[in-house]
DNA sequence: TCTGGGGTCCTAGGACCC
DNA sequence: TCTGGGGTCCTAGGACCC
């Protein structure tokens, strides 16, 4: 059996746990650039308020006082995050974080009677340790778990925990699910199959076989198998990231080509700190801009470029001069540029490079290597901006975004806890 | 005026091989 | 008019996730 415990909320709860003023009011946290709203409390949800919602569309609310808005704060989020994962790895033997506020815990070895007792404590304790709610869904597929955690959410006799652990279990719970709410099927795929008349989770799951197959591929095949009791969504392969992209939206239109160019190498020295982070190098340089798409007055353009490395590269230099020469490609002037970004991908370990056959410059290499320890180890204790190269923005990477609703770095900052306290 | 960021996997089609 | 069969690998784009 899977347990998917699922904080719920996430964001707006973490806020929460140093506001608790506003427990029972309508909040909602806001993306990047206070642009969209990306988490709501279940107050705000009552109100109307939807997923991604641009803000200025309920800014009115906040002005009235009825609605509290947040800007995000992920230093805050991710130090939460990790202690709520603390106290889950405690509880099993074996748990997969599979985002900032889910994980799966493997149940194997639990006795089919302690699952809820485990499960309600587990709520219990990450309330009480970390003040964040949590809902648990328990099951014998991924898919299933996960249906069974948002009815944990949804009622509130189950005070937290639901448990589907009998066929007649589930096949309620596909009843009286919405084809949309399965994990998996997404936006595209809803129309689609109400057209097949596929209405509930259940009418997907009484399909025969060949019909999914024939229809929907491997994917179907792996959301119906699981949705009938067969586990086949394995374990992720958590070894390496793919690939690594930093990216904004600019909070006003940017043309200039020496504007952006300051903009593309923080993105890419981004990249480049995340890359030496895991101890990786990659091969592939992508650098890629929008302009803004909703703007039906002004010419639109959404060009990409990507250079390939000769040798696998992680230093600030070689990266962000790859970036320079991508962007270089694309540019176009007379546009106004809303977003832009760096994706490096083509990932390798970083003790595991190969030169070519046409050998490689160690020298250079391994003085590069030198420099970005230093920059790493400076920046590491006084700042991720103290050292940069001069080719990057002067100030803070987080300037001219956007926040104009940020909480205090309540858990990670010294200075902001002492104040707050 | 104002509309996020970071990932993964699958598939179709093209290039290439014998 | 007529133009094989069977593979592999790579890439771009689409769909999905949080």
């Amino acid at each position: 059996m899977y347990a998917l415990v699922d904080c719920n909320n996430f964001f707006v709860s973490c806020e929460r746990v140093f506001r608790p003023d506003l427990d029972g009011k309508p909040v909602v946290v806001l993306s990047n650039n206070d642009g969209c709203v990306v988490a709501r409390s279940n107050e705000s949800k009552a109100m109307g308020i939807k997923m991604g919602t641009p803000f200025f569309q309920v800014k009115h609310l906040v002005e009235q006082g009825r609605l509290h808005a947040f800007s995000s704060n992920y230093a805050l989020y991710g130090d939460l995050s990790s202690r709520v994962m603390s106290i889950l790895s405690d509880a099993v033997p074996h748990i997969e974080i599979y985002s900032i506020d889910e994980a799966f815990l493997h149940l194997e070895g639990v006795k089919p009677c302690e699952m809820q007792k485990l499960c309600r404590d587990l709520v219990a304790k990450v309330r009480r340790w970390v003040g964040v709610p949590v809902s648990i869904g328990v099951a014998p597929t991924k898919t299933l778990a996960k249906l069974a955690s948002h009815f944990a959410k949804t009622y509130k006799g189950y005070k937290g925990v639901c448990m589907m652990d009998d066929d007649s279990k589930r096949v309620k719970a596909l009843e009286m699910s919405p084809i949309g709410e399965v994990w998996g099927v997404g936006r595209r795929l809803v129309p689609k199959m109400q057209g097949w008349g596929v209405v509930t989770a259940l009418d997907f799951a009484r399909r025969p076989r060949e019909w999914v197959s024939a229809n929907l591929g491997v994917n179907g095949l792996k959301i119906w198998e699981e949705l009938n009791g067969n586990a086949c969504v394995t374990e992720e392969n958590e070894d390496r990231r793919k690939s690594i992209c930093t990216s904004r939206s600019f909070a006003d239109m940017i043309e200039d080509v020496q504007e952006l160019a300051l903009r593309v190498s923080d993105f890419a020295a981004l990249c480049a700190s995340k890359l030496r982070r895991e101890k990786s190098a990659a091969y592939d340089v992508t650098v890629f801009m929008y302009t803004n798409r909703f703007r039906d007055d002004l010419k639109q353009y959404f060009p990409s470029a990507t250079i390939r490395l000769d040798v696998a590269a992680n230093s600030a230099q070689e990266i962000v001069g790859t970036a320079m020469k991508c962007l270089r490609t694309i540019y176009r002037p007379g546009y106004q540029y809303k977003k832009a970004g760096v994706i490096v991908s083509n990932i390798v370990p970083a003790d595991e490079i190969q030169g070519t056959i046409f050998g490689f410059d160690e020298e250079l290499r391994s003085r590069q290597d030198r420099l970005s320890a230093v920059m790493d180890a400076v920046n590491g204790q006084a700042g991720s901006s103290m050292l940069r190269l001069a080719s990057q923005r002067p100030g803070h990477f987080a300037d001219g975004i956007r926040s104009d609703f940020r909480s205090r770095l309540y858990t990670t900052s010294l200075e902001d806890i002492i104040e707050v306290r």
